[in-house]
DNA sequence: CTAATCTCTCCAGTAACTGGAAGGTCAAGG
DNA sequence: CCTTGACCTTCCAGTTACTGGAGAGATTAG
């Protein structure tokens, strides 16, 4: 398979498919005579674990950990679950403060009447 | 004022002052003889503007419009409100995004035994 | 045979800083 | 007066995770 068909199977730009194998996240796939990479079902499943990976806001030093657990039939699954876990933490975090911007910013936006008059609260709070 | 005296009253990095100027987000300061920047509490207003500006996430270009109406008394409340709006919009689709991503995570990692085992429901769904 | 479509490599740019090197300036202490 | 240490300056490079584009070779369809 060419790059451009495993990019579309493993629903990734081409240039991100390159870029992964670049940087060593994934194998480097084999050539053909003429230097065309070349890739088969197995590269693109990992490919497709890296992008689910990273929707769910792995870095990609986090998708490298997942990854070698994933190729690693020696893992345990507490291994797995205690990266899993870390991540969700910062989604709790990033929640906490999305939700306190939003209700200060939400107070804000209420509080200004949006006329042609300069005077305006979210000004004020900001100078 | 130097820029260390400068960037403490405004609480910002002394690298990102200058920086912001830079880029030229607020004004390049005048000089000392020695070419020292030196700061004057209008600079350093501007300098906290961005500053909480910046911690309700708009980017430098929301910035520049935010201070652009901070400085025009011929502003009218409703461009500000405008603006204000469509980040308060942004906030919202990234908690919903947020809020999903959590829900998916947390049903795996509650699903994950987290033993010794190398069977792992999260390996199983990523891969 | 030619035109279109792939593919390759390499370089640069994105956002918003941050770190560090190399060197000039200033105030205080001895 | 000299030195030491804290400032200050500029410039360059690195960060994250790609993305865009140039220039050139390969392949395929008609």
């Amino acid at each position: 398979m060419n790059i451009s068909v495993a990019s579309k199977a493993a629903g990734l730009p081409v240039k991100t498919v390159r870029y992964y194998a670049d940087i060593g996240l994934v194998e480097a796939p084999s050539r053909s005579t003429s230097g065309y990479r070349t890739y088969d079902d197995v590269a693109v499943s990992k490919l497709m674990f890296v992008r689910r990976s990273r929707a769910f806001g792995f870095s990609i030093e986090g998708c490298r950990e997942l990854l070698n657990l994933y190729q690693n039939q020696d893992r345990t699954s507490s291994e797995v679950k205690r990266i899993a876990s870390k991540r969700l933490e910062e989604i709790k975090e990033k929640q906490r403060e999305l939700q306190s911007l939003h209700d200060e910013l939400a107070h804000l936006v209420t509080s200004c009447r949006g006329d042609h008059m300069p005077d305006c609260p979210i000004i004020n709070y900001l100078g």
